[in-house]
DNA sequence: TGCCCACGC
DNA sequence: GCGTGGGCA
């Protein structure tokens, strides 16, 4: 690869830009036309697999697309890509590293691109310039607030430099997350989409480092020259998805929800990673001491139950030692692989009939506690920040949803008193702080009220009532002073099942009742809330109209087996058309909150932080001064992050640890 | 690697 | 209904 030549650079960058179209032909993949050889051949004659892949797909690639992809790595050619980027209003970049985890990866180097089929590469240091010196080069390109920086995850870019100090104030288009919006359930990686979006196979990460196991090598071992086709790539196609699913936004309407809640929702989660949440690693420590120790204690007692030792986390070993050995009579039948049921429910069941099953199911609540969140724990704790720096995933949930992984934030534990001293580990950053936590009462229930606008739901809410006392009283035909708990937990499941679009089966297995009980409460429900089962009902046509379901946002869910001939698979989507729009919407109602709350927080120049959301709830970490302040805040964020014929409560607590907070 | 189970909302 | 993760086979 020769050094760019800079003096024609700017004015061949520019009349690329000038020109620049967005590419024919997004769907089918057509093998280019162009006989033109590939600019370059990093790989020599033909020994890697571009030729293979081609013949084999189809699409285009690298060696037969005439592109320009430059090396940038003297001050002559950098002045002359950052003039190209002030020139230019919008561009896309990647960032390439050492590793994927962002707190302890090493930069690589940057590439951009301002056109399609062009880009260029810039190593992270060279001869003429430190990682330092190249950031503050780039810096006002990054801080231009009337530029469009395009870059695929943006999230991990945006770390990755943030982290090194950079400051961003670009408008943003992660193609990523618009692909999320305009094809959910689809697979959102950049090769896939420049496959079936572009018609274009990229070059195989592999071809630079090797396929996966001891042998592969890291970004960071090659010759930056060697890399400069494939960095460059990443941010032409980038550029080029860009182009393509601008349109696309706006075919499925997604526009406003992509700029005014997607895009800036990335930076906020973003800050949030970066901010973690400290754990105290000490008490997790020695609840883990504490914890093995009863469950060395629960696998004596139950080996001497048994009268041998075996592995009690097998299925296939506690089976015949429940039901041979010990002849426990169970009146249930074998699974289909032939084994003993032993699942939760088939033990809480037997629980009375020999002191081992309880000990087996105290045992497996405790190994559960100890290996899924206790021993973990302290593990992702960043060494040198002290907290965990959970990854918040924007663009995986069907329905619109977070999720959160290493760790995964939102499902510690909180039902059980032995769960819930996990929380107590979660804590504010020092003794001048505390945690709050505020979330959506019933949620999902007030936009089931407000969609559907069924009286008997909406004046629950509208009256501030307990909407499961209520739900009880109507269908048990009392007054909701004579509502006792098991009527009102019936109800309540009955509630929970409308959300997953649940029948009488399920509400069976929920409640432990019989199906025929089961229904008939159900149907008592739907003769009190006609309204509400109208609208499950519309929910299930108006898929079959559309094609898909839709938030109160507009996000879309496609469900074609809605008209699937299987009867299970049309059900499942039948439960989806009901479920999607609920559980969207309230996804996307909390994440209007959290810019809402961003935006106020930055607004009040306060210390306080968002840390952690768990679908319906918000965490903070809070200077004790600023509570005050802070929850007014949060109630005209949350309650008016949208207007529904329900109003929306939320409820907020603060703690030295989150289980005080809640 | 896929399946089952268990945790959260 | 939506997820993530541990452990077995």
């Amino acid at each position: 690869m020769e050094d760019l030549e800079f003096r024609t650079l700017a004015r061949r960058i520019l009349g690329d830009a000038a020109s620049t179209t967005a590419p024919a032909g997004t769907a089918a993949p057509t093998p280019a036309a162009t006989d033109e050889p590939a600019q370059l051949d990093l790989f020599g004659g033909g020994e890697t697999g571009g030729e293979v892949s081609e013949a084999a797909s189809g699409y285009r690639t690298a060696k037969d697309t005439s592109t320009d992809y430059q090396l940038v790595a003297t001050t002559e050619a950098l002045d002359a890509l950052i003039e190209a980027l002030q020139a230019s209003d919008t561009f896309a970049f990647d960032t390439e590293t050492s590793s994927l985890d962002v707190m302890t990866t090493q930069l690589v180097g940057i590439s951009f691109s301002v056109a399609a089929e062009s880009g260029f590469w810039v190593p992270a240091t060279c001869a003429d310039w430190s990682e330092q010196e190249l950031l503050e080069r780039l810096q006002p390109v990054f801080a231009d607030a009337n530029k469009e920086a395009i870059a695929h995850h943006f999230k991990f870019d945006y770390k990755v430099l943030a982290i090194r100090g950079l400051a961003f104030h670009n408008k943003v288009f992660d193609t990523m997350v618009a692909h999320y919006l305009i094809q959910p359930e689809a697979s959102h990686k950049l090769d896939r989409l420049a496959e079936t979006e572009l018609g274009y196979a990229t070059i195989p990460i592999t071809d630079l480092i090797g396929k996966a196991g001891k042998a592969q090598k890291s970004m960071a071992d090659l010759p930056v020259e060697s890399i400069t086709e494939y960095a460059c790539e990443d941010a032409d196609i980038t550029f080029q998805l860009r182009q393509v699913f601008g349109p696309r936004l706006t075919e499925v309407a997604a526009d406003e929800l992509f700029q005014t809640v997607e895009m800036p929702l990335v930076k906020i989660l973003a800050d949030m990673e970066l901010e973690g949440v400290r754990i105290d690693s000490d008490e997790l420590n020695r609840y883990s001491q504490e914890l093995g120790k009863q469950i060395d204690g629960l696998t004596a007692k139950i080996h001497d139950h048994a009268g041998q030792e075996f592995n009690i986390d097998s299925p296939k070993q506690l089976g015949p030692i429940l039901f041979e050995t010990l002849e426990i009579k169970a009146r249930v039948k074998k699974t289909k692989t032939g084994q003993y049921p032993t699942g939760e429910e088939v033990l809480e069941k037997i629980k009375g009939e020999h002191p081992i099953v309880p000990a087996v199911l105290r045992y497996r609540k405790l190994k559960k506690l100890k290996s899924t969140y206790v021993d973990p724990l302290p593990k992702l704790v960043n060494v040198q920040s002290g907290r965990v720096h959970t990854t918040y995933q924007q663009t995986v949930a069907a329905t619109g949803r977070l999720s959160s992984k290493d760790p995964n934030l939102q499902n510690i534990p909180i039902r059980t008193e032995e769960g819930r001293a996990i929380r107590k580990a979660f804590i504010p950053r020092d003794d001048n702080h505390v945690l709050l936590a505020a979330d959506y009462s019933q949620v999902e229930l007030r936009i089931a009220a407000a969609l559907s606008k069924d009286p008997g739901l909406v004046d629950a809410f509208v009256q501030g009532h307990d909407v499961h006392t209520a739900t009880a009283a109507k269908v048990f035909q009392v007054e909701p002073e004579a509502v006792d708990r098991g009527m009102r937990s019936k109800a309540k499941a009955v509630n929970f099942g409308i959300l997953y679009g649940q029948g009488a089966f399920g509400l069976a297995q929920n409640l432990g009742i019989p199906r025929r009980e089961a229904k008939e409460i159900i149907d008592a429900y739907f003769v009190e809330f006609a309204q509400l089962k109208a609208f499950t009902a519309d929910c299930v046509d108006r898929v079959r109209e559309t094609g898909y379901a839709e938030t109160v946002l507009g996000r879309r869910r496609y469900l074609p087996d809605i008209a699937s001939n299987n009867a299970t698979v049309r059900a499942f989507a039948e439960r989806n058309a009901v479920n999607a729009p609920i559980q969207g919407s309230a996804a996307d109602i909390i994440k209007v909150a959290m810019v809402r709350m961003q935006a106020a927080l930055n607004e009040h120049q306060l210390n306080a932080r968002m840390i952690m959301q768990v679908h319906d709830e918000l965490v903070f970490d809070v200077p004790v001064d600023e509570v005050a302040q802070l929850e007014g805040l949060i109630e005209a964020a949350m309650a008016d992050a949208v207007t529904l014929a329900v109003p929306l409560v939320v409820d907020m607590s603060t703690g030295q640890n989150w289980l005080e907070a809640h």
